[in-house]
DNA sequence: TCTAGACTTCGGCAATAGCCGAAATTATTA
DNA sequence: TAATAATTTCGGCTATTGCCGAAGTCTAGA
C-alpha cells in the first residue's frame, strides 16, 4: 500500500466519519462536495443518478442515508477530484500528517485556482501591509489560517516544522494574535518560509515582529477584521 | 474543547468512517464492539433495543445500516467504555497522536486486564528468551506489535519518540525483523524504555542486538511463529 | 432581457431498514 | 454436567430510504 493510497483512504474515512456522525448528514455531504468544488450535476452523473437525488440528500429530505449511499458519495468525490488532478486531495494531504485540521489549529485552508502575487492577495483581502513592500510580487498559491493559540498549546516543535513545511508557497495567516512576535519567532527557526504572513486579532503589532519580518524578507500584513468567522468566509470566497 | 474531547471525537469519527466505508458494515461493527469488549446484550440495553437487533446488524442481515444507526452504535461504544473507566479509549489515545494504527505501523495493541510479568507473558506467547533473564519479573501492562519496515519508512525520529513514549510499560514487539539490530538501535536512543522487547520474523538475531539488550537491561525475546497474522491472533487472545 | 446552468421541491413507488419477540443454538461458567 | 449467558435466526410489521422525473426557482452570463 503506497503512502498516497493511505492518505486517500484516511481522507475517505475522515469524510465518511464526519457524515455518519453528523446530526445533519445531508448538510455535511454538501460541505464536503463544496470543498471539492464539484457541482451536483457532475456528481450525479458520476453516480448514475438524477441531480435531484443529490439535492434531496443534501437538503435533508432523507434524514439518515444508508452507509452504502455515504460510501458511494465519498468515493465519487475522491474519484472526480483525482480525474481533475487531485487538487483538493493534495490540499488535505499537505496538512494531514499532523492532524492540524482535526485539532482546530488550521481553521481554513485553500489552494488558489491560479496563483496570485502577495500584493494582489492582500488587496483582495483588504489587508494592510506593514513590512516587506519590496517582496509583494512573490507568487502565492494558497493559504492556511492558523489559530496561533491552539498551535502553541498542542503542537510540539516538530508539529510546527510540519505545519510550515506543508505550507511553503502558501500564505500563512495567524489568528488569535496578541503582539505578533510568537508566530514570527516560530517561523524564524524554520528552514522553509512562507511567501507572505498575515496577522489577525490584534490592533498593534510588536516592532520585534516587524524586525523579524524584515530580517526574513517576508512581507507582513495585518487584518483588523473583527471576526475570525468573517475572515474565514472571505478567504473561502477567494478560492471559489 | 478539551484535548480529551478532541480525541474521543477523532476516535468516533475513525470508527464511524471505517463502518460507513466498509463493504460489510456489520462485520466492521462487530470488530469494533469486540475491540471494546462489550457484549451484544450490554450494548442493546444501552441502546434500548433487543439483542437480536445488534446481532442482525453484525451478521449482515441489514446490508446498509443508516447513518443514524451508525452514530448511535459508535456513541454507545464510547459511552459504555467511559462508564467502565475508559480502558479501550485510553489504549487508542496512546497511539493516535502519530497515527500509527492508520499507517499500519502498529498492527495490533492491547492492554491486559491485569498486568503480568515479562516472564509470564513470554511463556503464554511461547516465546524464546534470548537475553535479560534476570529482568523477567518486571510487570507488563500491555503490548504493541510494530511493523518495523513500515515504521522505518514512514516515521521520522519524532515519530519513533512518540511510539516508544506511548508504550512505556507495554511490551514492544517488532515484526518484519531482519537481524534485530534496527529496533534495538532505535530504542537505545530513546529516554523511555519498554519492559520487554520481542522480535519476530527472523530465525537469527544479530549479536549486536543482544549486546544492546543487555546494555539497556531489557529482556529480549524471539518468536519464530511463521505468520504475522497468527501472532496477532494469539496476542489478541491474551487480552480477551 | 433572455438563456443556460445549478439547484430545489415533491408525488409516487419499490426496496430496504429498524425493530420486536419467540425459539433455537452456541459458548461459558459453576 | 447442568445452568446460565450470549448470540443467532427468522417471520412479520411499520417506517424510511433510494430514486425517477416533472416542474419550478434562483443565479450568472451574454
Amino acid at each position: 500500500m503506497s503512502l498516497q493510497t493511505t492518505i486517500r483512504e484516511r481522507l475517505a474515512r475522515r469524510i465518511a466519519g464526519e457524515i455518519a456522525l453528523s446530526d445533519h448528514p445531508g448538510q455535511t455531504m454538501r460541505v464536503w462536495r463544496e470543498r471539492f468544488r464539484i457541482p451536483q450535476v457532475v456528481l450525479a452523473d458520476h453516480l448514475n443518478v438524477s441531480p435531484s437525488v443529490i439535492s434531496d440528500y443534501e437538503s435533508g429530505r432523507r434524514k439518515s442515508p444508508s452507509t452504502s449511499t455515504i460510501r458511494r458519495f465519498v468515493m465519487a468525490l475522491l474519484d472526480i477530484d483525482e480525474q481533475e488532478g487531485g487538487q483538493v486531495i493534495s490540499a488535505f494531504v499537505r496538512l494531514m500528517d499532523v492532524n492540524l485540521v482535526d485539532m482546530n489549529i488550521v481553521l481554513s485552508m485553500g489552494e488558489f485556482t491560479a496563483p496570485m502575487t502577495a500584493g494582489e492577495f492582500c488587496e483582495r483581502l483588504g489587508c494592510e501591509i506593514l513590512a516587506g513592500h519590496e517582496y509583494l510580487d512573490r507568487e502565492v498559491y494558497g493559504y492556511s489560517l492558523v489559530d496561533i493559540e491552539s498551535a502553541v498549546k498542542e503542537l510540539g516543535s516538530d508539529g510546527f516544522l510540519k505545519l510550515f513545511g506543508a505550507t511553503t508557497e502558501w500564505c500563512l495567516l495567524f489568528t488569535g494574535v496578541a503582539t505578533g512576535r510568537a508566530p514570527m519567532i516560530a517561523i524564524r527557526s524554520q528552514e522553509f518560509k512562507p511567501p507572505l504572513i498575515i496577522l489577525h486579532g490584534t490592533e498593534h503589532v510588536d516592532h520585534l515582529a516587524l524586525d523579524l519580518s524584515m530580517q526574513m524578507r517576508i512581507p507582513l500584513g495585518l487584518i483588523k477584521t473583527d471576526s475570525t468567522d468573517t475572515l474565514v468566509s472571505r478567504l473561502e470566497e477567494l478560492v471559489s
